[in-house]
RNA sequence: CGGGGUGUAGCGUAGUCCGGUUAUCGCGCCUGCUUUGGGAGCAGGAGGCCGCAGGUUCGAAUCCUGCCACCCCGACCA
């Protein structure tokens, strides 16, 4: 296995390798598509696990509705529609038949045309709305709080592994209220959910915030979002959560009786996180080794190496490590013992370092006469001799300083590149250069924001919540801005 | 959709301008021996409709025509 491309040199190459190599993805036949590997839809499903956890105790529970939308149901909320129109992959027909012309080959057949096409959902809301209408007739039938794990396609111009893909895997929740301050709330509750499971979870500090109007999703009448920031300066949405007040109910005529039996239209909610967090998880902690994975989301937490001569030691040390690798599964961690005798240590060594394995075990005949064992961490690289009976408690307690310590370092990064800036000439300064967060006024304006955009590629990430209100100039205009935006380049 | 480029083994490539032995090299793969505390060494081996279809020619990876696919730069975007 060859080594990365150094980050610093060019960081597209280093992430693209970097996903290949880990054995995380590749790019499918299909284009703009593509395979998750076993080890990286492991990641997936350790990131889906927690995250389905945090659903189930917010109250929410999971259901599925169907890929195809069709193009009359789509098209009844103009805005979302029209936001999605220019990525759609649309069905047409339904039976191929052998071409007259080309021996062996196969044709659409013409005759077997849909009368209405169906869209491959970008998103699911239309489909669900339809749905909802009939689940919903009085006050006493919401809440509805649902969940879908699924896949949608976008067909994106430009793609990306697990950044922009044109089918990716995600969840969208989907929660219909009786009052706009219950679903507001619950906005707002996803959004938090979002953020606790980036920060405790994939160690990834995020900025909560509101979207512009410009940012905002199509149909929506907020958008919350959590903004991370990634190694090579640029920010990634990570999650959104949307409040889409009433649009969706009256464009698919969704009321309910209240209380006094009058009939409202319901308020909506949807929220979703996709498989580019496996994308955000890369670019936020990796290094020129390979991958850095947080303990909470590593799919093999600990692996053993055993390192031998003849085929008796190996045997000698098989007996330790499966007693070992017992130990450690009994409190909880993932553990591979690799005694494959086709590869080196060496090998093992670097190929680990790449897929992010948080703690290594290397097990030799010197350890095995000193009663220890060499035990590396990923993060720091950092290598220690343990004593045999002491490596189960160190072990546990490298999860949670691996855990921290990824956290810290990309808070400190974040911190280092976030910058409060006041004149037009030294936010240009910042974001072509080392880039990053860059904290300024705004006078509120979305022909500022655009013209901000066309001369910088700078985009408002958002409006932080809880940020100090203070008096201020645009920093393009010079008009009065009352609180200050985050501005970065963005994937 | 506009501009540029590339298709040669699983991957990365030389050769294409100027047609001429058996299509080059590296990684990977297979076999054997020696190795094994940081990505092994040596020896041998397998693997190619040179993107597809036509044409020119004694002869085409190379020249011509058409088609297809992909990549990069824009616009769009989780």
């Amino acid at each position: 296995m060859a080594k990365l491309t150094k980050r610093s040199e060019n960081y597209s190459q280093w992430y693209n390798e970097l996903v290949v190599k880990a054995d995380l993805a590749e790019n499918s036949e299909v284009r703009g598509c593509m395979v998750i590997k076993p080890y990286g839809y492991s990641i997936w499903e350790k990131m889906q696990a927690a995250l389905d956890k945090m659903f189930k105790d917010t109250g929410h529970t999971n259901a599925y509705f169907p890929l195809f939308v069709p193009k009359s149901l789509f098209e009844a909320e103009e805005q979302n529609a029209e936001g999605f129109a220019k990525e759609c992959a649309v069905v047409t027909h339904y039976r191929l038949k052998n071409d007259p012309e080309k021996k062996g080959r196969l044709m659409v057949d013409p005759n077997a045309k849909l009368e209405e096409e169906l869209i491959v959902r970008p998103t699911s809301e239309a489909i669900i709305w339809k749905t909802y209408k009939n689940w919903i007739q009085s006050y006493r039938d919401l809440p509805i709080l649902v969940n879908q794990w699924a896949n949608v396609v976008r067909w994106e111009m430009r793609t990306r592994l697990f950044l922009r893909t044109a089918e990716f895997l995600w969840q969208e929740g989907h929660t219909a209220h009786a009052t706009k301050e219950e679903a507001i709330a619950e906005t707002e509750q996803m959004l938090k959910v979002y953020a606790q499971f980036a920060e405790e979870f994939m160690a990834l500090p995020v900025i909560q915030g509101l979207k512009t109007a410009n940012e905002r999703f199509a149909g929506a009448l907020e958008t919350y979002c959590i903004e991370a920031l990634m190694q090579d300066g640029k920010a990634l949405q990570a999650g959104t959560s949307h409040f889409l007040g009433q649009n969706f109910a009256k464009a698919f005529e969704v009321k309910f009786a209240n209380k006094e039996g009058q009939q409202e239209y319901v308020w909506a909610t949807s929220w979703g996180v996709s498989t580019r967090l496996i994308g955000a998880l890369i670019m936020a902690h990796s290094d020129d080794f390979g991958l850095v994975l947080p303990p909470k989301l590593a799919p093999i937490h600990v692996v053993i190496v055993p390192i031998y001569k003849s085929m008796e030691q190996l045997d000698e040390i098989s007996a330790y490590a499966n007693e070992l690798k017992a130990d450690l599964q009994k409190v909880g961690l993932s553990v591979k013992y690799d005694d494959r005798d086709t590869h080196k240590p060496g090998f093992k060594f670097a190929d680990y370092e790449m897929k992010g394995v948080p703690v290594r075990i290397a097990i030799g005949p010197k350890d095995m006469e000193n009663k220890e064992v060499e035990i590396a961490r990923r993060d720091t690289l950092e290598k220690q001799s343990i004593s045999q009976n002491a490596v189960v408690k160190h072990v546990q307690n490298l999860m949670t300083e691996i855990q921290d310590n990824i956290y810290n370092k990309a808070k400190d990064y974040r911190t280092q590149h976030t910058h409060t800036v006041d004149s037009y000439d030294e936010f240009k300064r910042i974001v072509d250069g080392d880039g990053g967060f860059v904290s300024a006024h705004w006078d509120g304006t979305p022909e500022t924001e655009e013209l901000i955009k066309q001369e910088t590629k700078a985009t408002i990430r958002c409006i932080p919540l809880g940020a100090l209100e203070e008096e201020g100039k645009c920093i393009r205009t010079g008009k009065p801005s009352k609180q200050r935006v985050i501005f970065a380049k963005a994937y």
